[in-house]
RNA sequence: AGACAGGUGGUCUAGAUUGGUAUGAUUCUUGCUUGGGGUGCAAGCGGUCGCGGGUUCAAUUCCCGCCCUGUCUACCA
């Protein structure tokens, strides 16, 4: 903000940055207005979560806990703290993590060091499986499935952004136990379909789900997979991941089980792990306007608002009509329902504020409404406006609330597909990239065969190779845009946060 | 992690080549006014000028270190 605007004497309550000129600013100002988060803890990548988007966030949680637990996952808690010599146990594992650890090495008294450090977990493979060897005996015990919805810790990342990037920040990881390859193979499966299911049906968040290249794999893994989502700034991010580890962690933490023959055999392990927080930035990132917030209808924190038109000597009136309607929409309906009767605003702010704050539905109610027998029913997105006769408002809302999500999925999900852009160059590759798109290209592997290609054209493009579409590829390419050998895999290149 | 730019009431901001504890707006509180898309007026509250050290009679201002924020690069969910 300029000297000048800071000495305009406007309110500055709302969004004055539009999303398409400068996406950062707009997504600053949106965290701080909306109230979502504070980041003035100050202590560089960690924040308070504030009332709104705790609240989103906590429905997030709910959603998917409870379609995890359909799946047949357990909940548990585990401690947050790893002991030095579990986390150590697994090569690879520890090669990609250590450099990203908190380590508690103090306890008590000044300067008094623990015998044995501990780790702040940034994910909980070494933790659990310490444990899944104790608690798996036979094939009767598999699959063994369980989940826990806990804050990881990850020291990196000097560009830490509110939701998206964070040194402490919040997900869900489930991590299970099966007898076979292919049973662990259907559960990688499984969970991309949940990953579809959340983030595109509920969160209205467009994905591609890619096997990633075999140089960029979650440490300890066999293949993993991971959705990508791509925001207005023409960048994609890295949503849930779910990871095929195979027998990689059974045998160092000795994950066995007696098969149905009385032989010992190592278990084969899936782990799949939704950053909730940063799900939520991407969401609100997507969805969001130049109003401000936009929310599914189930994830916001009020979904109805109910505005008074006050004037003056009609304060009951209007009054009386408005908490009629708030106490029939609350017997009628489960949804939260909000009465703003502040008398020290005026409408015009009142509609404003909850805009930005991403209220689905506002319903208002004036004097000239009251004489008509109707009332007025906004929507926030799209912004339509009904004028209902007041006996059909409740079956209306009902009508709105249940296309309002899908309506809102339908618009972001066909974005996707005008982003992506084939590309038999790299020259040309780098052009659409920098315009904001995706460019999608041949390469001779996605093993490490390719890596020396994939650096190429990493470097040509100033973006990264995303990997190879799970979901059915109709693009082929005759030869690899590097070093032209034949039949290549078709792979996605973007620039990632 | 590297380069650059910053940090002044709750928020935003002026001030520094000229060192002497600070400008304005907004928020907030009280009262009136107003009210169908960000009303107006009056009064009031609110600042160890990011933290630590140095130079000085005196530091928000100059110097050093650290912390935090932003932008752009290097790695991850």
């Amino acid at each position: 903000m300029s000297a000048k605007d800071g000495q305009a004497g406007k309110p500055q309550k709302g969004i004055t940055v539009k999303k398409d000129e400068d996406f950062s600013a707009w997504y600053t100002e949106l965290i701080t207005k909306a109230e979502l988060a504070d980041i003035r803890y100050n202590v560089k990548g960690f924040i308070v979560y504030r009332a709104w988007a705790t609240i989103s966030i906590k429905k997030m949680y709910a959603k998917y806990e409870s379609e995890l637990e359909k799946n047949g996952h357990m909940p548990l808690v585990m401690p947050t703290v790893i002991p030095e010599r579990n986390f150590f146990m697994e090569a690879d594992h520890v090669e990609g993590f250590a450099p990203e650890v908190f380590w508690v090495t103090e306890a008590g008294g000044e300067g008094k060091k623990l015998e044995e450090r501990l780790a702040l977990r940034p994910t909980s493979e070494t933790a659990l499986y310490y444990m899944y060897s104790m608690w798996i005996r036979s094939y009767q015990d598999l699959p063994f499935k369980r989940y826990q919805s806990c804050q990881v810790f990850r020291y990196e990342g000097s560009m830490t952004r509110p939701f998206f990037r964070a040194r402490e920040f919040h997900w869900i990881e489930a991590h299970d136990v099966f007898a076979t390859l292919d049973d662990a193979k259907a559960q990688v499966r499984e969970d991309m379909e949940t990953t579809y299911k959340m983030l595109q049906d509920e969160f209205c968040i467009p994905i591609i789900f890619f096997q990633r290249p075999e140089w960029d794999k979650f440490a300890g893994a066999v293949h993993t997979y991971a959705a990508d989502a791509l925001l207005d700034s023409g960048k994609v991010i890295q949503l849930p991941s779910t990871h095929l580890l195979g027998d990689n962690f059974s045998k160092p933490f000795d994950v066995k089980f007696i098969n149905s023959e009385g032989v010992s055999e190592y278990g084969y392990i899936t782990c799949y792990g939704p950053a909730i927080s940063r799900i939520y930035g991407a969401m609100i990132a997507i969805l969001g306007d130049d109003q401000g917030l936009v929310l599914p209808f189930d994830l916001a924190p009020v979904q109805v608002v109910i505005v008074p038109i006050y004037f003056k000597g009609k304060e009951q009136m209007v009054n009386g009509k408005c908490q009629e309607m708030e106490k029939v929409l609350k017997e009628e309906t489960d949804f939260s329902v909000k009465l703003d009767d502040r008398e020290y605003i005026t409408p015009g702010e009142k509609f404003n504020e909850w805009e930005m704050r991403g209220v689905p539905i506002r319903v208002e109610i004036g004097p000239r409404d009251i004489k008509k027998e109707q009332v007025v029913i906004v929507t926030r997105n799209p912004r339509d406006k009904h004028f209902i006769k007041i006996d059909d408002a409740v079956e209306k809302i009902k009508e709105i609330a249940n296309g309002y999500t899908a309506k809102l999925r339908d618009k972001h999900l066909r974005k996707f597909d005008d982003l992506i852009v084939m590309v038999e160059t790299i020259g040309e590759a780098r052009e659409v990239i920098e315009s904001g798109h995706i460019a999608c290209i041949g390469i001779c592997s996605i093993d490490m065969r390719g890596y020396d290609c994939a650096e190429n054209i990493e470097k040509g493009t100033g973006a990264f190779i995303r990997g190879k579409r799970v979901d059915e590829e109709s693009i082929s390419f005759e030869r690899c845009i590097s070093c032209g050998r034949p039949d290549p895999v078709t792979v996605y290149c973007a620039k990632s946060y």
